[in-house]
DNA sequence: ATTACTTTGAACTCATGGGTTCAAGTTGGG
DNA sequence: CCCAACTTGAACCCATGAGTTCAAAGTAAT
């Protein structure tokens, strides 16, 4: 179906009319993404796609065009993901807290992956220029996502299993647990988050969002009641101020 | 040693050597942050700093420089509102939920703001042209403002008021349940949002901070005992589906 | 007033790149 | 075989804007 999606491989272009418009704007989000909207040059998109130029304003009629085009498809690739991710929260196993981190982690792992890193940054980078594509990308990703989760936390709640409360805001929060941290820790997307460090956050996230949304019948989480790091913490937070990082100090 | 902090203020410039500096700087940023840094033309910089075009080449060699200079400095002036809001906890009243809250709510003001909302747009924008600009912009507001609030929690579970934990992480948390919600709902600081919806984030966000890292003494909060409330949310959690917002319900 | 320095405006150079044009193919269907 | 539609490459037009040059003028301190 996508016989160009890898684009730009050596062959010196396959004339006829194959998927030109879809190995463009694959092309274009790579380019786009790369370089920032301005930087990026038509001519190298064309490139990029195994296409000419006119090929290009043919298919898509002007630069913005293409822009909105490739970033529309690009947030509902990356929205695809998160929503398999969150049906695995469909029937939970026994172990809530572990289906939740499992959850997290993935979630997380798409989130800060090439793709949606990218896309978040184009967003931002255009909202003087397009401020409506923030809303578009937006209503397509996080609201969507949101309201998946939400809708998921509705059964756990139901079920017993997560405290009555909203589910809408329980969502919000999560999702903020989990982003929040992440991208403050790689920079923006800029730097590479280890996998033990994506997994660290995304059971912080867990911990927290589970004293404030889990059912009773749940203790507090293993990590907590360890004395040993609890001390540790007692003690570390009396050295905070000289030291300058605490993270990757111990995982759980 | 800064006369002219205030800067490009009307006046249709008063030859001389004043401190042009600092008005090109303030001139720069709110040039960047309308128009993007591409199509922010160093002319447009000039004019609106009172100042002739070499002027400004010749404090600051060339566009990037210019750039970068203004971000820092505006990365400055938000931490230093931000610092000034955190040091509120250095005593907080008898009623510790409505101290967090209070700070959370000026938080979540200064991080929406004009300046704020600019910043982050702006430094997103150039991650692919300038990827160290992230680290450097980070490094002065995230970074310094997490440390700052680590120390504040920590010694409030010293005093018994926290629960003894990671002071970091309670940090880390603490604003990334302000500033997630508050991104998603301002659609990346496009839209304003209301006193009223921020002060119901910054409550939402106390609660959940309190069930996490709450001393016991504290009981849940008001709002999540109120018979009512809790009924409704459970009630509306079955309607999720078909509602599609449910946003601007009720306030703490 | 003289000197040393900065600012100014305006014109200029030059590179980049969006978008178009066009003649010469290429493709596929009838 | 031929026509219509599409693609191609290459050249082209033109707007924008970074960065420079320079002579004239303002400013400050001596």
């Amino acid at each position: 179906m996508t016989p160009a999606t890898t684009a730009a491989a050596g062959r010196p272009a396959p004339r006829g009319r194959i998927d030109k418009r879809q190995a463009i704007l694959d092309a274009a989000f790579a380019v786009f993404a790369r370089r920032g909207y301005a930087q990026a040059c038509v001519q190298e998109i064309a490139e990029e796609a195994g296409v000419a130029k006119p090929t290009v304003y043919n298919h898509l009629s002007d630069k913005e065009n293409l822009f909105r085009h490739a970033v529309v498809a690009a947030a509902d690739l990356v929205m695809a993901e998160n929503l398999a991710v969150v049906e695995r929260l469909r029937d939970p196993g026994d172990d809530l807290r572990a289906g939740l981190e499992d959850v997290g982690y993935r979630l997380l792992k798409v989130c800060c992956g090439q793709r949606a890193s990218a896309l978040r940054a184009l967003t931002y980078a255009q909202l003087a220029t397009f401020p409506d594509l923030a809303e578009v990308v937006q209503g397509r990703t996080a609201g969507r996502l949101g309201e998946a989760l939400a809708d998921r936390f509705a059964r756990l709640a139901l079920a017993g299993r997560l405290r009555a409360a909203d589910p809408a805001r329980a969502a919000e929060q999560f999702l903020a647990l989990l982003t929040g941290p992440m991208e403050a820790r790689s920079r923006l997307g800029t730097r590479a988050v280890s996998a033990a460090e994506t997994r660290e956050v995304a059971g912080a996230a867990v911990d927290t969002f589970l004293y404030a949304y889990g059912a009773m019948d749940q203790g507090p989480p293993a990590s907590h009641c360890d004395p040993v790091a609890t001390r540790a913490a007692v003690i570390g937070s009396s050295a905070v101020m000289s030291s300058s990082s605490s993270a990757g100090d111990n995982a759980s």
